[in-house]
DNA sequence: GATGAATGAGTTTTCATTCAT
DNA sequence: CATGAATGAAAACTCATTCAT
């Protein structure tokens, strides 16, 4: 009997193993033989379970952002006030611990192959990652409402939130000395000032 | 002795005539043979006018940026309300016009670069222009305050505006079927319901 | 699995293939292009075996000297006076057969690179190979002065003489119509005359 | 009237002015362009005095072999004994001085241009000088026999204590750690001990 | 005479991908 | 299944030389 490879835990694997070279030298100058390399098996078997490169650099983003997905699902579970939750929501871009900028790096380099490929798999997926997130900031905003911690009309900037997060994000790659984490603060803040509901009598 | 040109003015006038390749082949597969043969000239004459491939990267953004920085300036002209202008001032993400995406995707190119390459200049020059368009917007928002049109807390939002701008564009980037000029709409006016001042006695 | 070659050995059938190559068009116009071609490979199979030109250029050059190494210890096996065998040392620049001049033209060659490259891997060869011609001279005369045929002075000509030779070596290189051979023998046969024991009672 | 210009004049003032940079670019480094911008006029007008590159580093090389020679020619002047005369012949290798170190290294970036290329010109202006310097050292061997300082064989040893020199030259500029000063020491000493008249009794 | 703008041939090097074993 | 040897297209960049002004 042939051993049976389970192919795509094998593709997991290698992007696995490999899940710290995205960032560490960046998408552009990745190499398959890098690849090979690092996941210890021969370059040819690489192409057994991808397609080519921009299959890997895929399937090794997918985990940064996974994992970034995990990390945020766990973050969420004991906070309490609304505010508060929308702010554990901008953690990615704010968070400066070693373990979020691995992730927030690894999604840079994604985001500079998105932009200078017409990969439509790529925006595909970017949009489901967008749709999740948008997704479980409306279930906050929501319990905020129900909780009749925010005014009705709070729903309605669930997508100006997510865009803004986006903003921020693209910021913290592109410009010189920014100060995520007071952008979102103040935006936040100020947002929420007009979004709560005041119970003073 | 020989005619003695202008060297500023070549530069430019070379990155001019290649303004419409960066979006039309993509700032990753532009070779510098291209952008000689579009310009008319011989490969060599390229580098005697640009250090490197990025220096003409850098030039033809420019121009993109350049022209972009004049139609908004041009737009804003005789509108009225702030809210409208405003909207003027996401014209660079609503507009679909022929002209107008020629610009955006030349901004896209110059994304992509931005974030792959660790090139400072362009990260600093990326700086400029974001000062450039807040203080456009900020003026905005200034003589919306002074005119009695918004509440003086509207001030706050100068930052939260830009990030959202860039965020719609990053969106409109790397998203299918995504619809800027909604997600614009929904977010200023649900946001301007809040900041303009309410005259219903 | 494919075939595992022994890379050492296929660096050294590359090079070996060349060997004519460097003093047929020179260091200075050899092109990888024409080492793929001569050596039947792919110019990037070239790249898997050799770090840069310089380092193919090293090899084929190894392969002269080290070719020159042996016939040397070959040549002087059976001579019986120091004299001559003095002159087997200077066969190298005084051999005019089409095989020897290979080999110089081949050092030649590498004697051009070395001093225009300040290149420190090849100046610490190059005192290799002269430690191990001045070993061999010295043992030569060693063994002069034991069988009573050198007087004991002779001991501190071997310097003089590996310099000489370089000097014959560097003036058959560079200038014209330069008889190497007579140069070599009037400076031995002179020298010797001092350096040899008089016999006559 | 137009200005006559001297043409071998305003060539010898071009290369004057290039003097240093043949050592401390290289000849192989050296662009015309440099040249140009050095001397002070148009990159034209360095082919309206000049062939072509290879002329230039011609006539640059001239100069510090040139000076070499005057230096040699005064430097000799005061010098007493024979042997104390050869050692200001081997002074071109032996002297670290500043000023002496250049005229060496252009030497050096001579002889790899003689070495790279056939060229039938510099191979004979090389036998020029050899011969000029040939004459040097004969007339003064030819004295220290006139003066009974040596004794007559001496003149035999004057072709090989050319290319003793020659040798030492190429060793100090191909070897590292070279010590020529103790090489020439070494071997005329020793020589010498050879060929000055015994006045003992 | 003087100049410097224009040129393009020529070279090195990289690397994703293939495929024989 | 696994592999790594082989490949060649592709691209940036240099610079001696020419020649119109």
């Amino acid at each position: 009997m042939p051993k049976i490879v389970d192919k795509v835990q094998k593709r997991k694997d290698i992007a696995l193993s490999c899940q710290d070279l995205i960032y560490d030298v960046g998408v552009k100058k990745l190499t398959v033989a890098q690849v090979a390399k690092t996941a210890g098996i021969g370059k040819g078997t690489v192409y057994e379970y991808f397609e080519n490169k921009d299959d890997i650099i895929f399937e090794i983003i997918n985990i940064h952002i996974q994992k970034h997905h995990e990390s945020f699902l766990e973050s969420i579970k004991n906070v309490e006030t609304t505010r508060e939750k929308v702010f554990h929501f901008f953690k990615f871009v704010m968070d400066d611990s070693e373990e979020n900028l691995k992730h927030f790096n690894g999604y840079k380099e994604y985001l500079s192959v998105v932009l200078s490929d017409e990969n439509y798999d790529m925006k595909f997926f970017n949009n489901t990652c967008h749709l999740f997130f948008k997704e479980q900031l409306k279930k906050i905003i929501e319990e905020g409402i129900n909780k009749n911690e925010l005014i009705d009309q709070s729903i309605n900037f669930v997508d100006g939130l997510m865009h803004f997060e986006k903003g921020v994000v693209c910021a913290k790659m592109t410009q010189v000395e920014f100060d995520a984490k007071k952008a979102c603060e103040d935006f936040v803040n100020n947002l929420f000032d007009n979004l709560e509901v005041k119970n003073d009598k």
